[in-house]
DNA sequence: ACATTACATTCCTATATAGGAATATGTCAA
DNA sequence: TTGACATATTCCTATATAGGAATGTAATGT
């Protein structure tokens, strides 16, 4: 089997780094076709590929104005990621405890050494 | 260009299913490979690409013991996505505002309309 | 030394890109 | 209608999978 298209969800689509930079940019505020083509420096076919994608999952809005077409991000369809990543967050804070628990025990260990040197 | 290297960064790594599932059950404790194996329902062939993966990019440590390896979930390598999608809340929030606004004044209009009604 | 257990690696193939080039579609203005 | 502008789509190719099958490697018990 291949791999996932990137049109499978937010987790695939959001894999591609201009990808990223294309919500980032997007999510202050909405702008057309063009900015982002000048924003992020890829040429314009290959922008509206990226947008198809980021449409088809549901993390970009379009809109129509005359021969323009306004994108924004949709920051809800983030959120999943969000939570996902976040189940993880207890288990880097006790990872964190536990290296400064380690240095903490290396600092008193030390402190020992250097008194016990000084006799 | 092709697509960016499963290897390339955690966002990569991640897009994929079945290491996101393995990244969840080596959260809580060190596992060895067969225990991966029997909790994800691939064959160990597999299983153990996927491990390569997540160890390229730092989402597992492994440990060695005898002829067994124990693998566990490096929290700390989720945070950047955390993070990055974090980014977002505020827009998400703000769209929620919104959408509960444009409710509750369309509550009001109904209510309006009901009251009409009535008379 | 040898068989066994626990993993990793290699080989294979169908599939899906990402970007470049060229072209199609749709909208406004004169 | 015609031309110019804004964006989307199609065609092309090199590249990278994910999983299945087969094989390699390292550690252990006897």
């Amino acid at each position: 089997m291949a791999r996932a298209a990137t049109t499978s969800d937010a987790f695939n689509a959001v894999a591609e780094p201009r990808r990223r930079q294309i919500l980032t940019f997007l999510a202050v505020d909405e702008r057309e076709v063009g900015e982002i083509v000048a924003a992020v420096g890829l040429d314009q076919p290959s922008v509206s590929k990226h947008l198809g994608v980021l449409r088809e999952v549901g993390l970009v809005h379009v809109r129509r104005n005359g021969r323009h077409r306004l994108y924004r991000t949709n920051a809800e369809a983030i959120r999943p990621l969000y939570e996902w990543t976040g189940t993880f967050e207890r288990y880097w804070r006790h990872q964190l405890n536990r290296v400064k628990e380690r240095a903490e025990v290396q600092m008193v260990h030390n402190s020992e050494e250097a008194s016990a040197k000084e006799k």
